[in-house]
RNA sequence: GGGGAGUUUCCCGAGCGGUCAAAGGGGUCAGACUGUAAAUCUGAUGGCUAUGCCUUCGCAGGUUCGAAUCCUGCACUCCCCA
């Protein structure tokens, strides 16, 4: 059993937290329960939610047992906090299928965070499980009455809504109540009696221990952790893309792993504090690395590494790797038509009849501007004249280039590049 | 209603009978440099079956061996006076 605030603390962690002293000494009492909910609001999480999941990682890392909640019921509502707008409602089928997904997420990270044996399990639960069976007159009789509404008013979420033109509705407003009654349902269920978030969540969770104080006389805690920006003031795991996706149909491992790499150095810090399981000896010994050898950038490729194994596994951390080395410069070649499509999942790719390979060949100026390389082939005969034509990552500075049987780099598949970063697969089928 | 100015290649903007696919800047693309950063520097920048050919300078006609450049009409924009 460690200390689990005291790990908290010391990376960073805490933003808010209910009385420390109480906390600390229930954690202490031996191996508790401890919950974070997550909404699912689409079908994967993404790496916004990664902060909740470490939390719970080192919850089970201390010697306790993570109760991961997905919102099931809660996710029909959507919560308000943090938000400037009011949310559109998910359609059944949206839900259900989003559930699934976040649940396999959920399951993929945290399941063995705890060591076989110990006989601690982590436990993920959907409180639509204990909700869809309350009816409405009931849940207002059983929680409603409790909860003051001058508590409800004054929570920071629904006050900024108010302040806003759209104000918010009457089934936002009742989010936190909600997420209260979980709270309390979980405390019976698991004497699960800490929830843990993100510093929106605050008054979710202070709604909960209220809840839990005049329900049961139960002394409920929680905790919130900082939400992670990123020094420019812009959302950690935002691109112009879009958000960063833990799914790898959404968010191929590469670009996952190029996100973190492409942190800035104080970024990528505070990331590696909070996100990965180094231990502080670590962090501090990156940090120093930080200073006195930036251009290493051995913080970023830590960082990244730490995150792609954990969300896609050593096989993905693999694929991310090379997908780096090649998308950096280095030639192409010993790699079938499957590794190829998977390392190049994000590049566009065209497909020609195989027999243009052959004889002549396929001209490299007509292939670049059917790749969409090159929006014309003068275009593709300057970038050619110019140096920044690659097949396969190696140098063509002949225009009159055919490409052939050859230049295939898999079974059938060739990689054709544009200066430095712009890729395009061809394929002869 | 009267008078004046304008419409140029992705954008701004020069050009005012041939040497104009059209200066310059921005943007974009490529190269060098670099920490997969920022900045900087260099080159390119209508298309093509390419030492040539075709299409572009508001639209339609005309003058001329030859027009983005001159003339006529049309459309749109802006400014000034009522």
């Amino acid at each position: 059993m460690h200390d689990l605030l005291a790990d908290f603390e010391a990376r960073g962690l805490v933003h808010q937290s209910t009385d420390a002293k109480a906390l600390r000494h229930w954690l202490a009492g031996g191996s508790r329960r401890v919950y974070a909910g997550f909404d699912p609001t689409a079908d994967s999480l993404h790496v916004g939610h990664l902060v909740a999941l470490m939390l719970l990682r080192r919850v089970a890392a201390a010697g306790h047992e993570p109760v991961a909640l997905v919102g099931g019921a809660t996710g029909m509502i959507g919560d308000p906090s943090g938000r400037s707008e009011e949310r559109n409602l998910l359609s059944p089928e949206e839900l259900s299928a989003n559930i699934a997904g976040v649940e396999r997420q959920i399951r993929a990270i945290l399941d063995d965070a705890i060591p076989a044996g110990s006989g601690r399990t982590v436990h993920v639960v959907n409180n639509a499980d204990w909700m869809r069976g309350v009816g409405y007159l009931a849940f207002l009789r059983d929680v409603g009455k409790h909860v003051p509404l001058s508590q409800m008013l004054g929570k920071d979420s629904v006050k900024s809504r108010l302040d806003r033109d759209g104000g918010l509705s009457y089934t936002e407003f009742s989010y936190m109540l909600l997420q209260a009654w979980d709270f309390v349902h979980l405390s019976d269920a698991l004497d699960c009696r800490v929830q843990i978030g993100g510093s929106d969540q605050w008054g979710n969770i202070t709604a909960g221990i209220e809840l839990g104080r005049r329900l049961r006389s139960r002394d409920l805690h929680g905790i919130t952790c900082p939400l992670l920006t990123k020094s420019d003031g812009t959302k950690m795991g935002k691109t112009a893309a879009g958000a960063v996706w833990l799914d790898p149909h959404r968010t191929s491992p590469y670009r996952f792993y190029q996100y973190w790499i492409n942190l800035d150095d104080d970024d990528a810090g505070r990331c590696v504090e909070r996100l990965t399981e180094l231990s502080l000896d670590e962090i501090r010994s990156l940090a120093d690395l930080r200073g006195s050898n930036p251009a290493a950038r051995d913080t970023q490729k830590r960082l990244a590494e730490e995150l792609t194994r954990l969300v896609h596994g050593d096989a993905g951390l693999g694929i991310a790797r090379q997908a780096t080395a090649i998308f950096f410069g280095a030639e192409i070649g010993g790699l079938d038509d499957a590794a190829l499509a998977e390392i190049f999942a994000d590049v566009p790719s065209r497909e020609f009849p195989r027999g243009t390979l052959e004889g002549e060949g396929l001209p490299l100026v007509e292939a670049l501007e059917a790749t969409g390389l090159a929006p014309t082939r003068s275009a593709a005969r300057r970038t050619i004249e110019q140096g920044g034509a690659y097949v396969n990552n190696r140098r063509i500075a002949d225009v009159a280039h055919r490409l052939t049987a050859a230049d295939l780099a898999g079974g059938s598949t060739l990689v054709l590049r544009s200066g430095k970063k712009s890729y395009a697969i061809a394929r002869f089928p």
